[in-house]
DNA sequence: AATAAAAACGCAACATAGTTGCAAAATATT
DNA sequence: AATATTTTGCAACTATGTTGCGTTTTTATT
């Protein structure tokens, strides 16, 4: 399923995420466009980047839905084994550079993987410092 | 924050995830668990038991929090390094025995882990190749 | 056993994230 | 320009989880 049409709402969407160094929910995406976009439209056009492999999410603790571009898998759209990091500070979801090793499951079909640990991320812990 | 009362709902509860093999969402105990027990009791219930480390919980892809006893994990009891899977067939998120080796994060503080692979798991596989 | 304090509970109302159906608008194709 | 298809907006809805508050139960004290 790939993206059929452009349209003025997709370009700012990906805009917005490009420009972005961290993940985004769809509440944020729909405050820090400078389009108005129905929270619906954005919820498709997200599920439609995800089964395109350009976007992949990560669900926060709190059962929230972080979105971010796919930028260091460009082969395996699924597989992400980058860790995400959850601030409960500033509530930020980062993706990191750092990755995991996905043990082998015998039996099981992995489709997915979402590695989360939560803390207080490196500005938050300097800022508790000072 | 220690427990410090008894109760039947409390008993039950936790009775109930010591006969169950994999994670329980808060509908599920109130559904199998014989004693009629309010949700927002259990939700509150869940609480105290992930606050005394006697719980931990997971939030599959969907955003739902599931909840397992805590027995592999002793010592640590908020750096869960064992890993969750989460079957898109049958719904159940189990805790596997298998663990993750958490990376290092300088000038990150690390407060709780959530690994969770999504798939189909061993049962499911298996009927589907029948 | 009666009393009192604290913890746990139930209920109703609420908050929030995400979904669905359908009609209208935008895009690509002819 | 006409047509087919995709994308969008809206309103209503579902589901998970939370809050406030009064009541009940548990536990400790008298
Ligand atoms: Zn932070
Ligand atoms: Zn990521
Ligand atoms: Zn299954
Ligand atoms: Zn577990």
């Amino acid at each position: 399923m790939a993206l059929t049409r452009n349209t003025k709402a997709q370009e700012e969407v990906l805009k917005l995420m490009q420009e972005t160094p961290h993940t985004l929910t769809v509440d944020e995406i729909c405050e820090k466009i400078p389009l108005q976009v129905n929270k619906t439209t954005v919820y498709r056009m997200l599920e439609r980047f995800v089964a395109a492999g350009k976007v992949h999410f990560i669900t926060s603790s709190d059962g929230k839905a972080h979105y971010a571009l796919c930028t260091s898998c460009k082969h395996q759209h699924t597989l992400h084994n980058h860790i995400h990091f959850q601030c409960t500070a500033c509530g930020t979801v980062d993706c990191l550079p750092d990755k995991v090793e996905i043990p082998v499951l015998p039996g099981y079909q992995m489709k997915e993987t979402q590695f989360l640990i939560i803390g207080i991320c490196t500005k938050c812990a300097a800022v508790g410092k000072e």
